[in-house]
This record gives C-alpha cells, structure tokens and sequence, in this order.
RNA sequence: GCCCGGGUGGUGGAACUGGUAGACACGCAGGACUUAAAAUCCUGUGGCCGUUGAGGCCGUGCGGGUUCGAUUCCCGCCCCGGGUACCA
C-alpha cells in the first residue's frame, strides 16, 4: 500500500490539538515573530479552495520561523459582525448570533483539515461582548479625545475644557470644523448643551450633521470605501446623498501622519498608492475674491495659483452656502431650479455623466484681486460642495474641467502659461506644469513651480489669502442602522450625548423582535424594550460599522483573554506589532486604513509604542474559477460536445465542475445531477463528451466552486498545501484548475517511497532508512536544497520552494539514497510545507517530539564547492556548446584553453576573433 | 482619462545582481508491464527547415536603442488585469 494519507493526517491534527504543539507564550529569552492573517468574516457558503492560499502562506513562513527559533505568534478568529448574518435574520427571524456561530464553526472544520498551526486558544470573534467591551472602549476614548495640530497627536478633551476655562479658543491649533472665536468668559457662561456643540467639533468621535451615503435598499448609511461607482459595495444596490445626524470618526486629523508613515512600512506599492490617492493631499492655496455686491467675498481653493491671471469665471457648487445671497433676482428661478435638479441627481447618474455639462450664470460678477476685473460668477454641479472650499476660480486654458465648461458656454480661455508651438487652446486645456508664464504681470517669465510661490507669496503679502494644503480624505461616518453591530456606548441626557463610564461597558447588544427597522424608521435597536441607561436615558442606536472591530483586532490576539484591559502591558510590549500581515488587496483604502488610524491614536494616547500595525504586508493573488459548460441543443434535452457544437444551435449551460474531469463529463454523474437531466441525451465526439471551459469568479452560481474539503479528501491536506503554493507566485491571480494536482501527489508519493521500499511478500512498502554515510553528490544535493528553500521562504517565493523540493526528491531518487544524514534534514526543511507527512517520517526516524521543535539545518557551503565548470562557450553572443574547465583557471588560462579547442577553431575556420570575454564560472564570448 | 500590476511553449510557470531562455509540473505522443484497463515506470515534447547518432535558422507582446551579451536596462507603441474617477 501506498502513503495513507487519510489516517495519518488525522493522527497528525489531533496529536497537534491534543498536545497544544502551536499553543505560544510569552518568552523574553526568545526573539518574538507575528504572523497575522486577516481574519474572515464567516459566510454561510463555506471555503472555497482560493480562501487558504494566504493561510497556507502565512503558515508555511510561520512553521518556518519557528524552526528558525523565533517564538511565533499565529493567532486566527472571525470578523464575526456583518450585513449577510442580518438579511438572513430578516428574512428567517433566526437570530444572526446563531447563524454566525454555526458558520464559524463550518470554517473551523475546514481550516482544521488543512493543517493549519495556530494558537486556538488565542481565537476572537468581534461579535462576542468580551470582545466589543473593547472596541467600545476604544470609541469612549476616541470622544474623549481631540487633536491638537501643534502637538501633532491626540490628546484628552479635558485638556481642551482647561484651556478654554483660561482663555477661550483663540490659541488652539485644533483638527476641527469650529470656525468662530470665544473668550474665557464666553466659554464660562455657556450653557452645558452649547458646551458639548462646541466639544462636537473637537472630538475625534463626534455627531453632526452631514451629507452621507443612504443606501434605502440596506436601509443604512455607508461609508466611501462601501460606495462603488454608485452602488453600494455588498450588493449592488443605488445610494443616495442624504443629511442626515451621525457619528463620525475625525480620521482627517491623521491625514499627514497616515500619509508620511507610509514611506517606512514594507507594503505593496499598489495599497501604499491607493492609500495615498485616496487620502489625496494637494498644496495651493486659498484666496477669496471681493463679490460686487454687499461686501461679500468668496472662497477658493486653487493648486495652480500660477495661474491666477488666466481666471476668465468662477464656478461654486450648487450646495453652497452664498449662493442664495449672490444669485441676482432675475436669476434666482434658473439658479435655483438648476439647484434642485442638481440635488435630485443620484450618486449612480452624477457618476455615469461625468462628461455632462451643466451650469447656469448667478448673474453676479467677482473682482480679480490683481487686475481688478469683472469675473461672471457661475453654479455648476461639476464642483464639489464637499472638496476645498466648495468654490474654484475657474482658469480654462490650463484644466480641463474649466476648458470644457468654458467651450460648453461660450466663456474666453485666456492663455497665462506657455505651450508647445502649434498647441490648439480652443480643442482642448495645457494642464502640464511646464513651461513660464506669459500675460501675467508680475509672474511674467517665471516657470510654473517657482511662480507659485511667488504667487502664493504676493496672495500672502497683500492678505488675499495663504498657502493651505487640502486633503481628499473625508472622516469616516461610524454609525450603521443596522442591528448586527457593536452599539455605540452613549446615551443622551436632554439631547446631549454622553458616553459610558469605562467601567460599566460593554454595552450589551439588546435582543429585539425584528432585525428591520421600526416602521417610523428608527434603527432595529428602537425596537428592543426598556433599553435605557439607568433606565431612563436614551440610548443611541446606530451600531458601529463592520471595520470597527478589524481596526485593533491584531491586538487583542497579543492577550486576548485579558478581562481589564485589551491585552497586558507586558504583551503588548513583547508582542509589538505585526512583522507579517497576509491578506486581500480589496482591503487597501477600507481596513488598512482604519487600522492604521486606530494604532495612531492608541499611540497618541500612550496606550502602544508603535505607530503602524504591521511592518510587512503580503497580499495574496485571488484564485479565479474555471467554469464549465455544456451545450444543449435548443428546445430539447440533447447535449452536443464542444467541438461539434458549432454544427447545431446550442446554448451554453454551467455544468458542476465537481463531474468533469479534464473537461470530460462524467454522463452518468451529469444524469443524477439534476432531475431534469436524468433523460439527457447526448452526441459524443470519440465516445467522450467534451465540456467548454471559461475563468470566471469562483461562486456557487457558475458551479465552479471547488472545496478544499474535497481536495483534501481525494488528495490529502499536505498535497494540498503543496498544489495551492505550486500554482505559482503568491500575489498573482491566478484560475484553479484540479488537473495539476497529480503532480503534487506524485511527488508525496514519491516522497514516501524515498523512505520506504517494497519487500518481497509485504503488502506494505517498509522502512528503509539506513545509517549509511552520506556521498558528497548527496551532500550536495541536500545542501542546495537547504540553501534554496531557506532563500525561497525569505522572500516568500512558496512556488519555487516546491520545484526544488520535487527536483531534490528525484535526484535522491535517482542516487537510491535512503541514509539518515540526508532524509533527517529532508523531513525538516519539508515541514513547513507538509506539515502531516513530515511529523510522520520524523517520528519513524525515531523522535518522540514534534517536527515543528526541531531546528531548521544549517546550510553548509563546502558541500556545493565545485572545481569544475561547464562554461558556455559563446560566438557573437550565441551559445554553441560548452567545456569543462577548472573553476581555479586565471581569465588568461581560460582564455588560451578555450581558443585551444579544435571546436572553437573549427567555428571561427581561420578568423581572429576581435575580442573574447571571458566571465570566471560564468560564461565565455568570443567575438569576430 | 489617470495610477499601479502583467504579457515567456498546448497549459501553470522558472531564470538570484545583464551571462546556457523554457527549470519544475500538467497535458500530449511513443514505449514497457498487463488478457485488458487503471496505476506505475521509461523516452520524447518551443517553432520552422534539414538529418534520422550532422546541423541550421527563428524565438520571451510589437518597433527601436545601450551592451561582447538583454526575458532582465532605456525610449516609443499595442494588448490584458486591478484600482480610481469631475478633488480645482
């Protein structure tokens, strides 16, 4: 018989649960490593086979530096709040905690199959009070904290209360919306509601007024990262803009800092840079133009103050607050008619008529603050209420945007930079930051970067305005109507907001009748009865939104059965931060970012010591389905094969990869599929009926969905893990196609059979490693195989590491090498890789301890001395054959053998060559 | 449009700092074993021409460049995937 790998590999899964191989502590004499992976949220559909590639990864470096002796942290739990929980308790009335934990405990079937090593003792779920009694914390803090720009860091809101008992708020450098000044004085006679109005606009957890996204359809509002395109993001579903009352997060405090700190972390340059386009930081500046009427000024933001002579209009956002003032009676119809179709666009238009234009003339004129000009003031939708000051001075000749607006209303496009000879400003704007200004005054002649400082300069000096960086970023809407979520732990006293004192948190989420929302609309909590604070006061309810729990999770894992604080001080101290995050690349503006933020206040507030999460992060490729398809011919139950259906009109059906095997279907399986097909018909092409094929998503849909619980099954966890690693680099996307597993089930087989071999009369193979002492080709061998996995794990190249085993493997074989010497180190560099069958040959070599505590083997250099090399001899850069030389020969000698050589004379048939290059142990070239 | 990735055999992919392109595997073809099949093992397998124990030419998306030598570096273009979208 042949490797079994069904009862090993469970003997290995429970030896390792029974014996807590992966169960870690803390351990100063050892160097700590933390692996994370980001932890899934549990749907009800189960893994799909794409789900463990990252897992597989991370465990692979994990096992690996343990070998190495580091003391490895490797937690997993579950973002266990969500959306899909919720609509299916709306529709079943089954309460989303049931379905969550029967869901979770699907998942950890399958992860346990595959052999993964983490410390399950360490597990979290977000839903679990225990848990959100943290995340609660977290936001009491995040009110009771706001940020101090000069000190650059958070600090607590009593600080703030002192000084404006002192002195009011003229000398606060504050991240705030609060516009107007007061005095001490002022301040001290407030009454406590006008107090907190004020506090609002200083907290880092704030309630305000603000347009948000509504999704009807979910009935809550999502953040920006949840919209795409229009739609919401889970679902698909239209969003509009809608005012509404809700809590926010004041993460544009952080813009700067989550911007720089970008530079020192090792993340892919993809999520770096969409994080830094999404936090979007530009330099200008801000300026206001005197109105020709009642003394009004308005407010730009410009990038290009360089420009500034090249203003021919303005345009304000049909949102903005002067524009009812400005507009002139005999235009106040168009304008606000304008105005409120504007409003009554919905997201999904406003984003898929970009290129429309629309604007209407306010019929009020500005003055340029250096020619003193006459500038018409327009509204058009295609400026932004929410972006720089909700107004621009629009300079057509060198943006587009303007350009196209001036073109569309006949407005002039002066020219204020210089272009290209033969450069069209009637087809199109010069955008470039090239070039001198030209018809500008006292810019004339400056380049365009040096103009805008002088610009932003002489803006300054005659006190039109200043330099101002804006930031793209908005801050994050917190409050979700939604039932499955963390309530938010505040309460209102006379409409005011307060939170929770520490102590008595969490705030347990309350059972309700109905997961929808009461029938005036209130949020699912307001069905829950008599939930009041102290039984009389109101609680908020609007729960936190799903990344809340994800924002500080990696470090519950440090700790995570600590009841006073979110882990030890000594844990946090020990464990510091992610040294290998692994996850999904979706999560770069969502996730990443948040937990980015939440590690910046934590520091803030003196609760860490570091200021980033993770100090490396991987992002694993997606694995797309291979769909397949039959093709029935039309209104009837025939099927036609793949190549012979272009002769019939067919149409195309998905068809369960789970029957077809190298696009052959199994007739009989296809018959008992489905009912319907149970009288099928068939037309064969060589007596096989042959399927199409396509990639596609992987999803129950498409019937493309392949388990890891059936690989497992057929093939085994460790030739799983292999297949998965082989199919090629980690981050690339890639399809899953079942045909290639053989090869890493040949090569376990093979494995074993290194080990063992067949005796005369034994069903079984035997053991067969012997003491014998190793040869130097199998020293080598070994050596090279040590060396390359080592450099193959450090920089996570899993797919090489596999050719090299499967290359090792069969030179072994090839030599018939069964010596001790060898195969000991062998089984150890494997394991991490495969883990069960690993454990089982290390056991037969006679340990009685886990694999995973062995030592990685040391590579030895002296074994891969060569003094020999086959140099490839080159003519004009082509390869023709190569020589044996002593790797110990001078260039000179090289040189002088090779010419030697009848082949190389016959080559060059009486030529000289012109040059010969000769790299020592690489290569030689002989030019002529 | 802009910003990232990426284009290598029939397929997945390899090639570390510019040095023998196609490792490893799948698939395919031929052979061995077998009554037969499966499994296993062996051989071959980039293309074209030629040979049948000769060899030659072409070849890493396309066009150019640098170099003794380019899949690798530079310039221009094409295609595919992902992100983003009026951010002044």
């Amino acid at each position: 018989m042949e490797y079994p790998f069904q009862s090993i590999e469970k003997k290995w899964q429970e030896y390792w649960k029974n014996n807590q191989t992966f169960k870690v502590e803390l351990n100063p004499d050892k160097p700590k490593f933390y692996v994370l992976d980001m932890f899934p949220y549990p749907s009800g559909a189960g893994l799909h086979v794409g789900h463990p590639l990252g897992y597989i990864a991370s465990d692979i470096y994990s096992r690996y530096k343990r070998l190495k002796g580091f003391n490895v942290l490797h937690p997993m739990g579950y973002d266990a709040f969500g959306l899909p929980a919720e609509q299916y308790a709306i529709q079943t009335g089954q309460h989303p905690a049931i379905t969550t934990a029967a869901n979770i405990s699907r998942y950890r079937e399958q992860l346990d199959k595959i052999g993964l090593s983490y410390d399950w003792s360490r597990e979290i779920r977000t839903c679990d009070p225990d848990y959100y009694k943290w995340t609660q914390w977290i936001f009491v803090r995040l009110f009771n904290s706001w940020y101090d720009n000069s000190e650059k860091k958070a600090r607590d809101i009593s600080s703030l209360i002192s000084v404006f008992e002192k002195s009011g708020n003229s000398e606060i450098n504050a991240a705030s919306e609060f516009k107007d000044s007061f005095s001490a004085n002022e301040w001290n006679s407030f009454a406590e509601s006008e107090r907190e109005n004020i506090l609002q606009s200083y907290r880092l957890a704030y309630i305000s007024e603000a347009t948000v996204n509504w999704c009807p359809a979910l009935g809550t509002v999502l953040a920006n990262e949840e919209v795409k395109e229009g739609v919401s993001e889970r679902g698909g579903h239209p969003v509009e803009r809608k005012l509404m009352k809700q809590w926010s997060l004041r993460i544009t405090a952080y813009a700067e800092r989550l911007l720089n700190d970008l530079d020192g972390i090792d993340w892919p340059d993809s999520v770096k840079e969409q994080q830094r386009n999404w936090i979007g930081k530009s330099e200008g500046a801000q300026l206001s133009f005197a109105l020709d009427k009642d003394g009004l000024k308005l407010e730009v933001f410009t990038t290009r103050p360089d420009t500034i002579f090249g203003v021919s209009f303005m345009t304000i956002a049909p949102e903005h607050e002067l524009l009812e003032k400005i507009v002139i009676p005999e235009r106040k119809e168009e304008v606000l008619s304008y105005v409120r179709e504007s409003a009554n666009r919905s997201e999904r238009e406003r984003v898929s008529e970009v290129k429309r234009i629309s604007g209407v003339f306010t019929g009020t004129f500005a003055i340029h603050p250096f020619t003193g000009n006459k500038i018409p003031v327009w509204v058009g939708d295609y400026v932004l209420a929410g972006y720089g000051t909700g107004a621009v001075m629009s300079v057509p000749a060198h943006d587009e945007r303007d350009h196209a607006f001036a073109k569309h209303f006949n407005i002039p496009i002066p020219q204020v930079i210089s272009a290209p000879d033969g450069f069209d400003f009637l087809e199109k704007a010069y955008d470039a930051k090239e070039g001198v200004c030209i018809n500008s005054d006292f810019l004339n002649g400056l380049k365009v970067k040096d103009a805008i400082t002088k610009a932003v300069n002489e803006i300054e000096s005659r006190s039109i305005g200043k330099g101002r960086t804006n930031y793209r970023l908005r801050d994050a809407v917190f409050g979700r109507q939604r039932y499955w979520g963390e309530p938010i732990p505040v309460y209102y006293k006379d409409g005011i907001p307060y939170t929770l004192p520490e102590d008595e948190l969490p705030l347990i989420l309350p059972e309700v009748d109905k997961y929808l929302p009461r029938e005036d609309g209130e949020p699912p909590l307001a069905r829950a009865n008599d939930w009041k604070y102290k039984g009389k006061y109101d609680y908020e309810l609007t729960t936190m939104p799903g990344w809340a729990g994800s924002s500080w999770y990696f470090l519950r894992y440090m700790d995570s059965s600590n009841d006073q604080s979110i882990a030890s001080q000594d844990a946090l101290d020990y464990w510091k931060q992610v040294d290998l995050y692994m996850g999904g690349a979706e999560h770069a503006t969502g996730h990443l970012l948040y937990v980015r933020f939440w590690t910046k206040f934590l520091y803030d507030i003196g609760f860490l010591k570091i200021t980033e999460p993770a100090k490396k992060l991987i992002n694993q490729g997606m694995i797309q389905g291979r769909s397949n398809f039959v093709y029935r011919l039309k209104d009837s139950n025939t099927f036609v094969s793949y190549n012979l259906r272009g002769q019939h009109e067919t149409i195309a059906l998905h068809v369960d990869v789970n029957i077809v095997e190298n696009d052959e279907l199994d007739i009989e399986a296809f018959r008992n599929w489905r009912p319907e097909y149970s009288d099928a018909e068939f037309i064969l092409e060589d007596g096989k009926y042959i399927c199409g094929a396509e990639i596609e998503k992987m999803s129950k849909s498409k019937w493309n969905v392949v388990s890891p619980d059936s690989m497992i099954e057929k093939y085994g966890a460790d030739c799983l893990r292999l297949y998965e690693m082989f199919l090629g680099p980690l981050e690339l996307s890639k399809p899953w196609n079942t045909n290639g597993i053989s090869g890493t089930s040949n090569f376990i087989r093979k494995l074993w059979k290194l080990y063992h071999e067949p005796v005369e009369g034994a069903k079984d193979l035997v053991w067969a490693v012997n003491n014998e002492a190793p040869s130097k080709a199998e020293l080598k061998i070994l050596h090279q195989t040590i060396k390359k996995i080592a450099d193959d794990i450090e920089r996570y190249s899993f797919n090489t590491s596999v050719s090299n085993f499967m290359i090792c493997v069969n030179e072994l074989t090839n030599l018939k090498c069964r010596k001790r010497a060898i195969l000991e180190p062998l089984a150890i560099i494997l394991s991490p890789y495969a883990p069960h069958i690993s454990e089982e040959l290390w056991e037969k070599l006679g340990h009685n301890s886990s694999v995973s505590q062995a030592s990685f083997p040391e590579f030895n250099q002296e074994y891969l001395v060569e003094d020999q090399f086959a140099y490839p001899i080159s003519f004009n850069g082509k390869t023709k054959f190569n020589i044996e030389l002593p790797l110990k020969l001078s260039k000179e000698q090289i040189e002088q053998e090779v010419l030697d050589k009848e082949e190389v004379k016959k080559l060059l048939a009486g030529q000289t060559p012109k040059k010969v290059v000769v790299v020592p142990g690489r290569i030689v070239n002989i030019v002529f």
